[in-house]
DNA sequence: GTGAAAGCGCTAACAC
DNA sequence: GTGTTAGCGCTTTCAC
């Protein structure tokens, strides 16, 4: 059956051999070369259409010196549409550079990272887009010392020094406290992800600050972190809301424990305000209204595609780091119904 | 500034001088050949950090004729997540095969899928999976016979005979609109993609088998194919039902098109029921309760990762058409409450 | 156990 | 314009 003899890739010479010329004309022809003789590239491409060559990559990557046209994209986890969503925008910026993509999941592991990293710089990717599970990247060092680019997005580097793309977290997490204030509330239940992670750091100050600059007295007993699981925020909510004196609002750190609140809040028909940080797709059809720290992801895969293409290309410039802005919006089935 | 001047990466004769041996042995130590006296392994080793070498990879697989560790995966398009999933899970399994994930988007474009498709070639990934877009598959014949192996997924191929995995498309569809009639409902407006598409077709066709089995008289004005985005699911939602003799449930033929129709039925208060195809991560938290044929998306990533991988590693038996099942699931955020 | 030389498939340099 | 030669970085002979 077809695919089991497996007839040794045609290469150059056959290609040479068949058409009567040098490896070097064949050569020429496959890089578009203009200063062939016409009759010559059409004896050329009737013998590589016959033989069915297709140029090794590798082989001319390495010969050349040139670009291997591949950048590798490390994430935590490619199923998260957070991160599908990069990793299209990424691949979209990519390929109008005729570059391929490889993205790898770090599963929120530093060394797992690490040794992406390393394996990446192996196959000699000529950059790479790493949104950070660590907190020291200083094992990038002497790559990026031999000319390997690195972007990081999402997560400032730490012991090195390079370009970032990250989101006005404190900012808006901040902006959301203080809708809430406004709207009367002064017992706020803040729940976010672990403060290890940056994201979560920013936000927590964010939150801080709105609360001190309003006067609020600090209370312990509403601020729960560590939460990553929906299933948690379920928990949490719930036992928030049993307590004596329970929150009358509620700012959630991400979008899976904004979901996690919903459906505590949803189930339980309680009408406790909520906001939370991150949009997502189908926040428009949630059962309850709720306010959304929102921000453009594709800008933010975008901009660090292209910082790194620009790297690639040749700009030495002192790294930069670039701030997403957020705004607020409200969302919840109850705004179609108007 | 750092990465400025770029230092010639060290290969393997350097670190051969600088560990005084010659690159055969450093070339055993990077191989973990065991047969080298400790000592001069520590030597080389030595050399390799004190320098950052890193083995080439790509002159390495060029050598050695071996695989690239590499393989291709071309979807329609990265941010839906149902291929997002797909990618997710290919790299999982690829992961467990120390192999490297490209995934490259295809736009739906019969002509792109191609291209795409030779370029990865070029780069002698070692085995592809495909989401077909096209709907003739010829051209990865010559491919196939010179060894690149290839699977084809959610969708058969066309005009070559391959691998593939796909879901029971006019099984669940037809099962889908049975539940409907059982319930009493004999007007049932349903709306899918273009009948282009594999799926669609096949679930349209599923959906003909219920209707004729139950004697329902086929009525053209309650069929609405070509529908694509959720925008237009919303438009044909209320063009139905703001017609002579409305139908009183829905069957949407995949989750873009369930989407829109919960937006519009929401909108409007209206309680027709509604069943689609695909479930969707936030199905559980829509505003109305609605039935969904569900499919393991994950099981559908992973049989086509494994059987490209057992294609790798020499399998050379008869194509395999594997079928994935549905199943019925009640969703909406009414079921939280009970 | 170790090393020298050849060569994977291709392209840069140089000749013609 | 075209062909010959050497060599990218590595691994495979096959000697020693």
């Amino acid at each position: 059956m077809g695919g089991q003899d497996r007839p040794r890739r045609p290469t150059v010479s056959d290609v040479a051999a068949t058409a009567g010329v040098s490896v070097k004309t064949v050569s020429r022809v496959i890089n578009n070369v203009p200063t062939v003789r016409p009759e010559l590239v059409e004896q050329v491409l009737v013998a590589i259409g016959e033989l069915g060559f297709r140029r090794n990559d590798m082989a001319s990557s390495l010969r050349s010196g040139r670009r291997t046209a591949t950048i590798g994209l490390i994430i935590e986890d490619l199923a998260n549409p957070f991160y599908s969503v990069i990793a299209a925008t990424v691949a979209k910026v990519a390929r109008s550079y005729d570059t391929h993509l490889i993205t790898v999941s770090s599963e929120e592991d530093p060394r797992l990272e690490q040794r992406q990293f390393l394996e990446l710089c192996q196959r000699r990717v000529d950059g790479l887009i790493i949104v950070p599970a660590g907190s020291d990247h200083s094992y990038a060092r002497p790559e990026m010392e031999m000319g390997m680019r690195v972007v990081f997005l999402d997560r400032p580097p730490s012991g090195i020094l390079a370009d970032s793309v990250v989101i006005d977290n404190a900012r808006g997490a901040r902006t959301g406290v203080e809708d809430l204030l406004a709207a009367g509330h002064s017992r706020i239940g803040v729940i976010t992800d672990s403060p290890s992670i940056y994201t979560a750091r920013e936000r927590l100050s964010g939150v801080r600050t709105a609360l001190t600059e309003a006067g609020i007295p600090y209370d312990d007993s509403l601020i729960r972190v560590g939460v990553t699981r929906p299933e948690e925020a379920v928990r949490v909510v719930a036992d928030m809301l049993d307590g004596a004196d329970p929150p009358t609002a509620f700012f959630t750190g991400n979008n899976r424990i904004t979901v996690g609140a919903v459906r505590e809040l949803c189930r339980r028909g309680h009408d406790a305000a909520l906001t939370g940080f991150d949009d997502f797709e189908l926040s428009a059809l949630m059962p309850r209204s709720l306010s959304l720290i929102a921000y453009d992801v594709q800008e933010l895969g975008r901009t660090a595609a292209l910082r790194l293409f620009d790297r690639i290309g040749g700009d030495g410039s002192w790294p930069s780091e670039t701030v997403i802005g957020t705004r607020l919006v409200r969302r919840g089935v109850e705004l179609l119904k108007t």
